[in-house]
DNA sequence: AGCACGGTGCTAGTTTTCTAGCATGGTGCT
DNA sequence: AGCACCATGCTAGAAAACTAGCACCGTGCT
């Protein structure tokens, strides 16, 4: 079982709980600058409500104004979408995956990094047993 | 701009493309049995008809009736939809989604499949100047 | 030929999503 | 106090998504 409720957002609902997980924690105003084909301002925050009311976010007050975030985790939500992706589209296989975020993300990947990488998968190695 | 299109399509939508995807292809029958909280029949068909409209897909007929596919190549949207996780879950960071992945899917990684992976980021840092 | 079966095409209707716009309430300035 | 400014709460309506169900067509069996 994959994103649990996520498959249940509409378009409006997804783009909202994605920035809200690229950002962290954001303003409705600050949602609606972020969103592509932006909806109107009174439409963020309807939707705002609705998400709040199905638990995906909640808000805390600061400044005057709410500001909201996602109930789950970006950790949780990472791995629950990472799955989902994988699965989709890379027949679960996590070597596909790998190959494919390498070619993407290639010009700007330092030696540093490849090197980080490169430990990540010895310690991988490592913890199997 | 990353998945250009598909930040457009309605939630039934996205699960239909997204079955297409992890099958390759499949008949109104087939994509119906491999949607979770299944629509009717006919909800199936008739998306198929509007994404058929919207060029998402195309189908060809085949003993009487039509298989329906991506118009995108799987690659294509792949990388579109790995650099939208990136973006959205990862801060854009490979390595974190590494980290992830390789933690994810860390009980069922073979030796031999870890090996592969270490290899293709050997390749990576050399194909990088 | 006549009929059952399994698929597609289409239309009409319901439900959900999405939106605009006004009412309300707090803050800070004059 | 009175007023402008901003943010929220809410309601009513338009638009889009979703669905059911029937008409139609080709196939193959009797």
């Amino acid at each position: 079982m994959v994103l649990t409720a996520q498959h249940k957002l509409s378009r409006r609902e997804r783009q909202i709980m994605d920035v809200l997980y690229r950002m962290g924690r954001a303003t409705a105003a600050e949602i609606l600058e972020a969103i592509p084909e932006p909806p109107g301002y009174s439409a963020v925050r309807a939707m705002l409500r609705t998400l709040e009311e199905k638990k995906h976010i909640r808000h805390e007050e600061k400044d005057l104004r709410y500001v909201f975030m996602p109930v789950v985790s970006r950790e949780k939500a990472r791995r629950s979408a990472l799955s989902h992706l994988l699965e989709t589209f890379f027949e679960g296989s996590p070597e596909q995956a790998v190959a494919t975020l390498l070619d993407v993300s290639a010009r700007d990947l330092s030696d540093e990094e490849l090197d980080r990488m490169a430990r990540l998968i010895e310690d991988a190695r490592k913890d199997g047993r």
